[in-house]
DNA sequence: CCACACTATGTGCAGTTTGTCAATAGCCAA
DNA sequence: TTGGCTATTGACAAACTGCACATAGTGTGG
């Protein structure tokens, strides 16, 4: 690895994808701006977020009706800001993705133990050459 | 939700993407023909996995260098099948998955944590219509 | 022998998702 | 008016996905 990774992607290429599950458990807390959102998603170790990610998935989410948006009519610094907003539609769907979660939480598990016991048994290591 | 589902997408969905790794252990096991691993898939909960989409994951693999392949010479029914072999760089790369795979469990079970604490407080709801 | 079913693998394409980069938009200070 | 900070958005290419279909060999019934 890490010296041929030629083949790498830009980055990413994580397990899982839980942006929006994310999103969805912080507006079920409170209604919130993107930008309070982007920077609270630190607390899920999905601090290194691109912006343009989490916007887009926002506006995805609106369209999908798990939220809503209006402009804040308080004027901070900057443009003016949308505050997203839970509906009842988005906590159902929040539920079904905990619940894909937890689905997906036992498949990591299985996969770590299987692959722990294997260590232990110090079986497998079927190596070839490595091409390099 | 269900009923006004029409922004669907065919399936998936998921929140984890376990192919690579999964096949990455069941190689670590024992080299496999890639007929075996898709079969294999299920124990990992992803029995539903695309031939195709094993295939190609198994050719990338291999550009990758992460496994190699050679022909079988024992012929069974059916066209000359690939032995994939688990690379000393593939069994790198099974190790910082694991290692990823732990993160993301982590941070699963944070949000689920989360979410369950959220409602046994009955905070939040902070809905607004469903915009149906 | 020929058609056909079954095993096993691979390809092509269209639609979707993702990351990166750049643009916009308003306020504020110099 | 230039430049910096806060927020949000758009455009694009690369990567990924599901689906349909092509190929290749072997065994079987007629």
């Amino acid at each position: 690895m890490r010296g041929q990774g030629h083949r790498r992607r830009r980055r990413g290429r994580r397990a899982v994808r839980m942006l929006e599950p994310a999103l969805l458990l912080l507006l079920h807390h409170a209604p919130a701006h993107g930008y309070t959102l982007l920077e609270r998603l630190g607390e899920f170790g999905l601090g290194d977020m691109n912006p343009s990610a989490v916007y887009r998935a926002l506006r995805g989410m609106e369209e999908k009706a798990w939220v809503t948006s209006t402009w804040d009519k308080e004027q901070a610094q900057g443009p003016p800001r949308r505050v997203y907003r839970l509906t009842a539609q988005g906590d159902e769907v929040l539920a079904l993705w905990t619940q894909d979660l937890e689905g997906s939480r036992e498949k990591i598990d299985y996969l770590l133990g299987a692959y722990r016991r294997h260590m232990e048994e110090g079986e497998g290591e079927h190596h070839s050459k490595t091409a390099g």
